[in-house]
DNA sequence: CACACGATGTTATGATGTTGCAAACGGAGC
DNA sequence: GCTCCGTTTGCAACATCATAACATCGTGTG
């Protein structure tokens, strides 16, 4: 099964599912004549290595390690071409990124994501985004672009606590 | 009918819109013991004057014409209470911020947001809200809060653009 | 009046994202 | 191999978005 879609069993093969990734990736950008340069690359592993919404500038720090030169510029350069072949999504919400599951098929993607601890799941449900473009020309509107967060808690959190989610949060800020 | 739902004809009665929203804003806070200040009502009005997204910045410089002692926190205090106050909402592709027709019950609203004028409606629609929250539950995940943002043309804008409007925007710029 | 609490003033800083231009790279054609 | 040319990267500065920290002020209440 796609490793993006739905969450993650705590101990799945990490290693195995970004390179994985990192595979479809190069499979993609030969077929559409794009260049996935080594910093490209690198900034797509760093993605997926997190397998949680990753900040630029967190990304940031982590590409220095490996490039000391890295700047902004090097991060939103990169990420700019991940979206722009679909091999990440940007979380609104967050100014985070998350990896695609299928990079191949242009989508719109509705992300469930975690309060408590901040996993992302991409639901991609067709439905969902055909109902969304529906209602919208209802109202004579002509969509061209989703952007759908659902913010929630994922079935483990949920699992953790019970019934009184409210409390348990506001307890553990 | 509820000025934010929907797009606005060119002519409509924009002072008495404003109006109406401040009015049922001092309303609302009154019944629930907020107290609606003189700035916070300053940054309700600027943001309904506009009628499309408001950028914290923005709203600032009008701001300062009337007061100019206003800071970034002057503002951004502002809008964390009407925000609270489901006065205004937050698009948070936009960074921006819009007012709410509907203040008095707590809704996700989905948001159709004009590429080309940049005018922005709001949705809404229960059942959408609803098949989020249930699709989200199909996947073990408990829904909490929806950002939903819709980008395209909006009616006057498809209109104007025909089919072309691929060709149009990259020539409007 | 005195107190408490919420609202505002003020300064600084942190976080996020972009522009512009020059240099380096890499494939296409010779 | 070499040139040409478009893409990618380096780099510095800047633009935009948002919050921290702490002092002060206002207002309603006992």
């Amino acid at each position: 099964m796609d490793p993006a879609s739905g969450f993650l069993p705590a101990k799945h093969n990490h290693r195995r599912c970004v390179e994985d990734a990192l595979k479809t990736a190069e499979d993609v950008c030969r077929r559409r004549g794009q260049r996935l340069t080594e910093q490209r690359r690198q900034v797509l592993e760093l993605v997926w290595q997190a397998h949680m919404p990753m900040r630029a500038y967190d990304l940031l720090d982590k590409l220095k390690k490996v490039h000391r030169a890295a700047a902004p510029p090097t991060i939103y350069r990169a990420l700019d071409f991940l979206i722009a072949n679909g091999l990440i999504h940007r979380i609104e919400s967050l100014n985070a990124f998350v990896g695609c599951g299928d990079p191949e098929h242009a989508h719109a993607g509705q992300f469930l994501v975690c309060q408590d601890c901040h996993a992302v799941a991409e639901m991609a449900d067709p439905g969902v985004a055909t109902l969304l473009k529906k209602k919208a020309s209802q109202h004579g509107f002509f969509a061209l672009r989703q952007t759908v967060e659902i913010f929630g808690l994922c079935p483990a959190c949920a699992e953790n606590h019970g019934g009184d989610h409210t409390a348990m949060s506001a307890a553990a800020k």
